[in-house]
DNA sequence: TAAAGTGAGGTTTTT
DNA sequence: CCTCACTTTA
C-alpha cells in the first residue's frame, strides 16, 4: 500500500488532524463531517507513515460497536497485522488494566463483575439490611446516587453530605454496598473505571509502564466522557503521550448519566498548547437539512461555535406534518414510506425516531397493519435476557462458586422447590459468617440448619453443580457451554412456558450455545480460563438487541440511540412541547438545552428528506393531552419547512397558533425567553407560560431560586 | 410453589 | 391506559 492513499478523499483540514504532529490535539467535529474516519485514518497514518507501532497505540470509543467498527475500519486502511493494538471502550480497557493488576488493585484474581441488574439486585439487598423501607428508599434511586458518585470519581467517604438528610441515608448504603463489594471482589461498571483510575494513581510503576507504553492516545465521542473518564486520560497522558480527542459538544446528550461535555473547553485548558482542528464540511445532508439544524442548535448558549456547511444540494424542504392524534401521526408516517417506496427506494433507507420508548407501540402497530418488516431498537439486549442471564448464573457457578449473584439467580431456577424462606436463612448465615452463600449453604447442611426438606432441595442443587463439574472437567469449552446448558434443565422448564415465549427462550438458549462456539477470546497477559473470559464478555457487552436479519427493514428507535447513525430519510415524531423537550427537562434551561443538542442530533441523521410531526392530540396515560408544537418547530425557518395537512380539514388547535407565533405571553408585556428580574427571587429567564392577559401565569427560571409559576399580575416582574 | 390480583409509575442508555 | 413488580391466595 502506498502511503498517499492515507490521504486519498480527505479534505483539508481532516488531512491536518490525521498528519498533525501537536501533542495535544482537538478535533471539534460537526455531524456528518468524518470524525470516525480521520480517527481510522489517523491511526493509519501514525503507523504507516510515521512508523509508530501497532502496540504503542491506544484509541478509545463508547460502546464496544464503535471500537469493533473502528478496529475493523483501520485494518482495512492498514491491511497489515495490528499486532497488540489496543481499541475498545474505557470499560473494555479498564477491565483489562485490572485482570492485568488485579493484586495491585485489591482484587481477587477471578473478580466478578456486576452488570446493572446484579448491581441492582445486591444494591436492594444492602438497603434492606441496613433496614431501609424501599418504598421509601427506591433501590433505583440508590442505584443511581451510588453510580453518579463513582462516576464523579468519589468513594463513600468522599461524598458530601452537608444537611442533605437523603444523601446522607443513601450514601451509607453506599458505604455498606461498598464493603460488600470489597469483601466479594464484586466490580460494578462505574468501579472499573474508578479502580482503574485508583491504579494507575497510586502505583507509579505501572503508571510509568503505561505511559511509556502508549505514546498515542486517540479520544473518540470526547463530549461524552465523565469525571473519571477525563481524570484518567489525565494521568495517562502525564509522561507526555500525545493525545487527539475529537467531540462535537452540539451532540452531547448524555449529560444526565454524568457526561461533561465542558470536558472538552477543559482539554484545551489542562492540555498545553493544544491545536484545535474544527471539522466543519458535511458530508451527510441535504443544505437545507443541515440550515434547518443549524438555525435550532444556534438557540443555545455557551457553543464551541461551529459552522456546518455542505456542498451537498438544496433538497426538498423538511415537511412538517400537524396529526390529528397519535394515530394518524403513525399513518402519515406509513403512508409516506410507502409513497417513498413508490419511487423504488428501499425500507432499510427509512427511520423512525421518537423521543421515548412509549411512542413506538403505535407506530409499531401501523407498520404491522400495512406488513412491512420493521427493526425496533432499545429494549432487552441478548446477554440481558432472563434467560440468558439464568444460563449465564450456571456457568458462572460451574466456574466460581462463590458467586453470590449467580447463585440467587438459579438456586430456584427452574424451580427446586427452594424459597425465599430457605434462601433467606442462607442469606441470614452469610451475613453471619462473612461468607458467600455457597459456603453459608454448605454450613446450614452440616449443621442442620434447614428443615429436612429445605435442606434435601439445597443439598440437590449443590451436588448438581458438583457433578457438572466432574463431567465437563476434560470438554472443550464450547463443549462445556453446551453440556451445562442441557444439563441444566433450563430448556425443559422453558419448554413449558405457554406459546411463542417459550419457544424463543428454547431458541435464545441454543443461540447462546452457538455464540459460545463463536467466540474469540481475546489475547491477555495472562492466562485466563476461556470460560471466565466468555462471562466477562457477556457482562461487558449486552450483545445487539437483535440478531441482524438480512432483510431490508424500516428502523425504528429513540433519539437517543440515533446517534452515530445516518439514513435517506428520517421521521421524527412526537414533535410536541412536553414530549420533546420532556417535561421533565423543560424547567432546567440546561437540560432544556440538552433536549435541543437531541433535536439537533435527530434532524442530522437525515441525509436526504426529513419530516418532522406533531400530534394535536395525543392519549398519554389514558387521557387526553393537547400539546402545543415543540419550541424547537419555532426555530426552523419557515422558508426550510413545508406544512403538510393531507387527509382533509384538521381542525387546528388554537394552543398552535399561539405557541408558535412569536413567543409573546398574550396581552403582556413578555415573551419566552426573556430575562426578567423579580424583587425577592432575583433575575431569571421565562420559560413557558399560560392563560393571557390578567390571568397569564409565568414559569420563571431564577439563577438563584428555583423554578417558580407566577401570576404576571401580582409578581410585579420587570424586564431586564 | 405457581397463578391471579393489586398498585405504583411511566425520559433518554452504555458499560 | 399499560406495564411491571410485588403480594396475596389456592
Amino acid at each position: 500500500m502506498d502511503v498517499s492513499d492515507i490521504f486519498q478523499n480527505l479534505n483539508e483540514p481532516q488531512r491536518q488532524a490525521v498528519t498533525s504532529e501537536s501533542q495535544n490535539l482537538l478535533i471539534l467535529a460537526g455531524a456528518g463531517s468524518g470524525k470516525t474516519r480521520v480517527i481510522a485514518h489517523r491511526v493509519a497514518w501514525l503507523i504507516k507513515g510515521v512508523g509508530v507501532s501497532p502496540h504503542s497505540l491506544l484509541t478509545v470509543t463508547f460502546t464496544n460497536k464503535a471500537a469493533s467498527e473502528m478496529r475493523g475500519r483501520i485494518e482495512a486502511i492498514v491491511e497489515e497485522d495490528m499486532g497488540n493494538f489496543w481499541c475498545g471502550t474505557f470499560h473494555g480497557i479498564s477491565h483489562r488494566l485490572l485482570r492485568s493488576h488485579w493484586e495491585e488493585a485489591g482484587l481477587r484474581r477471578e473478580f466478578a463483575i456486576l452488570d446493572s441488574e446484579d448491581q441492582f439486585r445486591v444494591i436492594k439487598r444492602v438497603a434492606k439490611s441496613l433496614g431501609l423501607d424501599d418504598a421509601k428508599w427506591p433501590p433505583r434511586q440508590i442505584q443511581w446516587f451510588i453510580n453518579k458518585q463513582k462516576d464523579e470519581c468519589r468513594r463513600s467517604k468522599d461524598v458530601e453530605i452537608g444537611d442533605d438528610y437523603f444523601a446522607e441515608k443513601m450514601n451509607q448504603v453506599y458505604i455498606a454496598y461498598e464493603e460488600l463489594c470489597e469483601r466479594e471482589s464484586l466490580v460494578d461498571f462505574g468501579e472499573l473505571l474508578l479502580r482503574t483510575y485508583m491504579l494507575l494513581k497510586h502505583n507509579e510503576q505501572i503508571l510509568q509502564h503505561y505511559q511509556r507504553r502508549f505514546k498515542h492516545i486517540l479520544v473518540d465521542e470526547f463530549q461524552d466522557t465523565n469525571e473519571v473518564q477525563y481524570q484518567f486520560l489525565r494521568l495517562l497522558t502525564n509522561g507526555g503521550s500525545h493525545i487527539m480527542s475529537v467531540g462535537d459538544d452540539d451532540q452531547s446528550i448524555y449529560g444526565w448519566r454524568g457526561a461533561k461535555s465542558e470536558n472538552i473547553n477543559r482539554f484545551t485548558k489542562d492540555y498545553s498548547e493544544t491545536e484545535v482542528i474544527k471539522l466543519e464540511q458535511n458530508y451527510r445532508s441535504t443544505e437545507i437539512i443541515l440550515s434547518a439544524a443549524n438555525e435550532v442548535i444556534k438557540n443555545n448558549q455557551g457553543r464551541m461555535g461551529k459552522n456546518l456547511w455542505t456542498e451537498q444540494k438544496e433538497g426538498e424542504q423538511i415537511s412538517v406534518y400537524s396529526a390529528y392524534n397519535e394515530d394518524d401521526e403513525a399513518r402519515y408516517v406509513v403512508g409516506s414510506i410507502q409513497t417513498w417506496m413508490g419511487l423504488g427506494r428501499n425500507l432499510d433507507e427509512v427511520a423512525i425516531l421518537y423521543r421515548s420508548n412509549a411512542q413506538s407501540r403505535v407506530l409499531e402497530e401501523a407498520i404491522l397493519r400495512e406488513g412491512l418488516p420493521y427493526k425496533i431498537y432499545g429494549g432487552l439486549r441478548f446477554y440481558e435476557r432472563a434467560e440468558i442471564k439464568n444460563a449465564m448464573g450456571y456457568l458462572r457457578l460451574v466456574f466460581g462458586r462463590e458467586d453470590d449473584a449467580a447463585f440467587e439467580r438459579v438456586i430456584n431456577v427452574p424451580p427446586r422447590g427452594i424459597g425465599a424462606k430457605t434462601i433467606d436463612v442462607i442469606r441470614a448465615r452469610a451475613l453471619r459468617n462473612e461468607s458467600s452463600l455457597w459456603k453459608a449453604a454448605e454450613d446450614l447442611l452440616d449443621t442442620e440448619g434447614l428443615t429436612p426438606r429445605a435442606a434435601q432441595s439445597v443439598q440437590g442443587f449443590m451436588s448438581d453443580f458438583d457433578k457438572l463439574e466432574e463431567e465437563t472437567e476434560d470438554l472443550l469449552f464450547k463443549d462445556m457451554v453446551d453440556h451445562v446448558i442441557q444439563s441444566s434443565g433450563l430448556i425443559e422448564y422453558h419448554k413449558k412456558e405457554a406459546g411463542e415465549k417459550g419457544r424463543t427462550r428454547v431458541e435464545n438458549l441454543g443461540e447462546l450455545v452457538t455464540a459460545a462456539a463463536d467466540f474469540e477470546s481475546p489475547e491477555t497477559e495472562e492466562e485466563t480460563s476461556e470460560l471466565k473470559l466468555f462471562i466477562d464478555h457477556a457482562a461487558l457487552d449486552a450483545g445487539d438487541t437483535q440478531a441482524a436479519e438480512h432483510e431490508a427493514a424500516i428502523q425504528l428507535m429513540t433519539l437517543h440511540s440515533a446517534k452515530g447513525l445516518e439514513f435517506p430519510l428520517v421521521f421524527i415524531t412526537g414533535f410536541e412541547e412536553g414530549l420533546f423537550p420532556h417535561k421533565l427537562s423543560i424547567e432546567e434551561p440546561g437540560q432544556l438545552q440538552e433536549e435541543r443538542r437531541l433535536c439537533y442530533v435527530g434532524m442530522t441523521r437525515a441525509m436526504e428528506k426529513l419530516f418532522i410531526i406533531h400530534a394535536e392530540m395525543r392519549n398519554l396515560y389514558g387521557s387526553e393531552t393537547f400539546n402545543p408544537p415543540s419550541r424547537f418547530l419555532r426555530e426552523i425557518p419557515v422558508e426550510l419547512t413545508l406544512e403538510v395537512r393531507t387527509g382533509g380539514n384538521i381542525p387546528r388547535q388554537q394552543t398552535r397558533s399561539k405557541a408558535t407565533s412569536s413567543g409573546e405571553v398574550p396581552d403582556t408585556e413578555f415573551k419566552l425567553g426573556q430575562m426578567v428580574a423579580h424583587d425577592v427571587f432575583g433575575e431569571g429567564v421565562i420559560l413557558n407560560y399560560e392563560g393571557q392577559g390578567a390571568n397569564a401565569r409565568v414559569e420563571v427560571s431564577f439563577n438563584k431560586s428555583k423554578t417558580k409559576w407566577l401570576m404576571v399580575s401580582y409578581a410585579k416582574l420587570r424586564s431586564i
